[in-house]
DNA sequence: GTACTATGAGACATAGATGTCTCAAATAAG
DNA sequence: CTTATTTGAGACATCTATGTCTCATAGTAC
């Protein structure tokens, strides 16, 4: 009856995005396993939640690195830049649904929040250097453009969630959205 | 010494967006009250929450009536859309920062959530009409659209709480933003 | 088959939050 | 000033969640 971690961590994810609240003794129940079990997996709830911190930032540094952000942005190459937005933007949608209770976490390490911090900023610079090739406009501030990403993101988590949109229109709706509005 | 009920619901807003799980103890302490004085008030954390709740839903709804949202959608006349609906984004932009605790609450009454939900198919209505008349792209789902109404409002939320924007800016940028985007 | 490892169930102790209540002190009203 | 009301502090009981641990059972490896 071995329960890879692995498979604790993506169980514990959709659990606790239904339920951010939800006790060590009710994700392990949504593990499938017992709460005896889940503690010899991770030592406390801290231990858990920072383990999907942690594991939520690598995904975010992972999609920006295989969209190639920073050599775009490096590069200033407009259609480079086009590209990598374009990359970004799929792969958050793609992950965004599995971060959403972290938001809501009061106990996060101090080196995972800075660790955030900074690969935020990593994003930040990514939209200026598209502000400067024109891909977006630059009378918005860019970290507003960097927090409208992110009230998307929401919006896509809420919509998929509700079933308000077909998961294959999602990322369409998203970035058109995003880069046409709404009018 | 006494601390007026509005005064303290004003207080205990203000706290829980700041920290979504705080105790009764820390919610007292933050009105400046004691933890006794706070439950003669309200009868259990649950009632302190619901009380908020009807209290969003109330500005909710008043927000939507004084942009008159009804009766241009009635009238389906397009200059009394277009101004009802930058009255309901404007209205919304000013009140969004009190309700965000509410989405982490997993104790909210059945009928404070249907009722939520009667508010919300209100917007969904008025957003359809919008549609209609070409002030909003018909193109997108309208239930997608009230999300990405939600998902700005949370970036405009996280925004002013970080300093990110000046708060005189909020309603143009997010306006802005949900209407035309950011190419 | 045996030996080893992992697991679940349950017990235990602790901490924190909750709701209730009492009583002395503070405040308000007349 | 006196009287009435409100408040804060603290005690109490209860509950839930947490982390730790034991032991019998189940599962795995050889």
């Amino acid at each position: 009856m071995a329960v890879s971690r692995e498979q604790i961590i993506t169980a514990a994810i959709r659990h606790l995005n239904a339920v951010p609240t939800a006790s060590m003794a009710e994700i392990a129940t949504a593990v499938g396993i017992s709460r005896a079990t889940l503690h010899r997996h991770f030592t406390s709830r801290d231990d858990l939640v920072t383990v999907l911190g942690w594991r939520a930032l690598a995904d975010w540094e992972r999609v920006q690195q295989e969209a190639g952000i920073a050599e775009a942005a490096a590069s200033g190459d407009r259609a480079r830049l086009q590209e990598a937005l374009h990359a970004l933007l799929h792969g958050e949608v793609a992950i965004c649904h599995e971060h959403g209770f972290l938001l809501t976490e009061n106990t996060l390490p101090a080196d995972l929040l800075r660790r955030s911090d900074e690969i935020e900023d990593r994003e930040v610079e990514f939209l200026a250097a598209c502000q400067r090739a024109g891909l977006i406009r630059a009378d918005l501030p860019v970290r507003w453009v960097s927090s409208a990403v992110f009230g998307l993101l929401v919006a896509v988590t809420e919509s998929v969630r509700r079933g308000d949109v077909a998961q294959r229109d999602v990322p369409r709706l998203f970035l058109d959205t995003f880069l046409k509005g709404t009018s």
